[in-house]
DNA sequence: GACTAATGCGATATATTGTTCGCTTTCAAC
DNA sequence: GTTGAAAGCGAACAATATATCGCATTAGTC
């Protein structure tokens, strides 16, 4: 950020930049995203835009820094509730959470996971997976069963990208042939029996 | 296709172009990819590119439909050793079958896919879909269970999806850590796994 | 070789892009 | 109310985009 804010104003002025770079991302596309039409969205002239980001990479950048907290916040308020929970809801409600935030202002974030390739969000996924492996070792308090999961990491990267591509193509499906809800079943079911088959391959292993 | 090629040299040139196309989409990404850059890459002039394409839409849309027959062949081909296989190996087969697509010509192809929306190939993934259903049918030929599975076309959308999305994000991962034929392992066994208990579910609702 | 249609060319027109810079307006402290 | 810094503006610039069109080259037929 080439200036940083000060006065109040100023701080609204990002903010309103990039409510708007969502906006034109999401309604354009990233062929047809310029830093023209984003300073139109956000009803002020380009030269206010160039004062707060240097190039419009920057206000690429930006926006998948922004998206990315948020999911990391939400996914984070949901943890405590998973303590108490069974595995097979474990995995309901991290996916329900993940597609909570997508929805939020009317899919318009969805345009960032569908764009990763140029956002350069490949760092915000991983923290995901972070951030999971952190609720399963906590998880795993209360269910000992789960220490020690074999390939962890790699069934956690399947996981998650799984249910991040599966979301983000049924979000941008016209007219799809099955509801959201069996959507989520079908992806639970999926997960959970995987996640289960693990740990019996598990104690087969180590008798 | 604006005008039709006749002539040896102009089908060849559209050939070219197509292939300069995936090249240029390959190295610059879509944000870059540019009429003039292709018709360069193809050793041609920009007005010999316009007179087979209409705009840099079409071009594209092309180059979409081109992969798209590409990875049908493809599977088409690997289907008759299907019918031999067991659940798993089919899963196997088709899995490694699009791997074996998207590496051809030193991965140029991926671009395609990562960049599915602005191509819209929605309707050639579709396409694989019902590909892979008629070989599934054609499969419980000799595999009586599998006749009547519930959900199949949702199950298969979710197995197509996550798939794709995995290969697509694994192949461009500039340094796993975990090797390709590990990834493989991990899409078979939860997809099997996945079938396997849609089976089960299925027997014991139709005692 | 002459004739015709198909093919290929690339300078050019037109539009849009990202970015800058001198200027004006607003704010906060005195 | 004055003053200096911060914030905001938008016409202007250079670069690049897509697409066209009159002209040159090539291929096939007689």
């Amino acid at each position: 950020m080439r200036k940083k804010p000060q006065q109040h104003r100023s701080r609204a002025m990002v903010e309103r930049i990039l409510d708007a770079a969502a906006h034109v991302l999401h309604e354009n596309g990233i062929v047809d995203f310029g830093t023209r039409q984003v300073a139109e969205r956000a009803g002020i002239s380009v030269g206010s835009l160039y004062q707060y980001f240097d190039h419009k990479q920057a206000l690429l950048q930006a926006l998948g820094e922004h998206v990315s907290q948020l999911i990391n916040q939400h996914i984070q308020a949901v943890i405590p509730s998973l303590i108490s929970a069974t595995p097979e809801q474990f995995v309901r409600i991290i996916i329900e959470s993940a597609f909570e935030v997508l929805d939020q202002n009317e899919g318009r974030y969805l345009y960032l996971i569908q764009h990763w390739q140029q956002l350069d969000i490949r760092q915000d996924v991983r923290q995901l997976e972070q951030l999971i492996i952190q609720a399963i070792e906590l998880f795993s308090a209360s269910h000992p069963e789960l220490r020690n999961l074999p390939q962890l990491r790699r069934t956690l990267y399947i996981a998650v990208n799984t249910v991040l591509f599966n979301l983000m193509r049924y979000t941008s499906e016209p007219s799809p042939f099955f509801s959201r809800g069996e959507l989520i079943d079908g992806l639970v079911d999926m997960l959970d029996t995987y996640f289960q088959k693990q740990l019996h391959t598990q104690k087969t292993f180590t008798p």
